[in-house]
DNA sequence: CTTATAAAAGGACAATTGTCCCAACTCTAA
DNA sequence: TTAGAGTTGGGACAATTGTCCTTTTATAAG
């Protein structure tokens, strides 16, 4: 449920002594926005502490959430590659600390520090590789078992995150996410 | 619906000019399965030609369609970052040919050719950015909706793939898309 | 041409989930 | 302290979607 790239973080730490002029450090609040769908950004960001939630909202003012962000998880960054827009919504939820780094050095520690390129490339690959199989479980499987799925791996979920984005995450919505926590007792 | 990386594959043919002993070449007939979930391999595939179906199946024999692939599109790459088994099969739907490179030669490009190490990186973030509005929209909307959007993006969707394809792609019965298809006239 | 097998289509019903409410509670700002 | 906004919990009903089953159509094999 909430995401972490500990190893990431790690090597970040150590380029932020070694080229002092590439890492800005930024706080936020809970419920600040970082990072916000459809604009152009110049630069991207390195969670060091905290838990934000990273989110698609449609036309409709629903909300998707991606995933929960943690310490060592980048967001940003695929914009550098594609040039485009940002396609999501980036909000602390609780006090959160990061990293921010310009597209230009960025690109630089890609191109010149083949440690930092093979971090990033795993970073990309985790990122690929959690999302089809959540999404595939959520699809087939009924909002109980997802509940409880999350409960497992997460036992005090409900006491993090609010109602809302309990129920964004799982694409549901609240009444129905209170029926069936009704329905576990 | 079916995702292409025309540049990708422009550079893959390149490199097997260049490195001979890189590259080989497979065919594959419909129905046939290219990689298996769970599995360890030690190669990787990039679609020269044809499509072919990515998806997840889970304990109870139910598919979920991740993407379908197309020329240019890697598979099989995860697993060199991540060292796991493989996480989702591949399937041929048309006639499909592939380029088959190991491990170790994938690696060494990666290290020593920054176009193809560009070239990746973008490729992954790709498979990224595609999958999240795809599952927000899913999620968020009827299936009717989704069957217009994708009536749209593929009007002859219906010819190429097979009803159970469809369904699985769209995390839906069979029944509930004819239903819909009939209500959509 | 016939039989077997799979794919497509849809009827009937049940289960799940969403929509639209309203009430209670907390928290903050005035 | 109060007014107002936001969060939580749940009732009643409607709509959507799934399950199960049968029939039809297409496709392949002998």
């Amino acid at each position: 449920m909430v995401i972490t790239d500990i190893d990431f973080l790690a090597y970040i730490e150590v380029l932020h002594q070694k080229h002092s002029g590439y890492f800005v450090l930024e706080n936020y609040n809970p419920k600040e926005i970082i990072l916000e769908q459809d604009r152009k950004y110049s630069s991207l960001y390195i969670v060091k502490s905290g838990i934000t939630k990273c989110y698609l909202s449609d036309e409709n003012g629903k909300d998707f959430i991606q995933e929960f962000l943690g310490e060592g998880m980048e967001f940003g960054e695929l914009e550098v590659f594609s040039g485009n827009l940002s396609f999501c919504s980036i909000e602390a939820i609780s006090n959160v600390t990061v990293y921010k780094i310009s597209h230009k050095h960025y690109n630089k520690l890609l191109e010149n520090d083949p440690v930092f390129n093979r971090l990033v490339i795993k970073a990309l690959a985790t990122k690929i590789g959690y999302k089809a199989p959540r999404h595939s479980f959520q699809q087939s499987y009924s909002i109980e078992k997802n509940i409880l799925k999350l409960k497992s791996h997460y036992p005090d979920f409900d006491t993090i995150f609010s109602k809302n984005d309990i129920a964004n995450y799982l694409g549901i919505t609240v009444r129905s996410l209170n029926r069936t926590l009704l329905s576990l007792k």
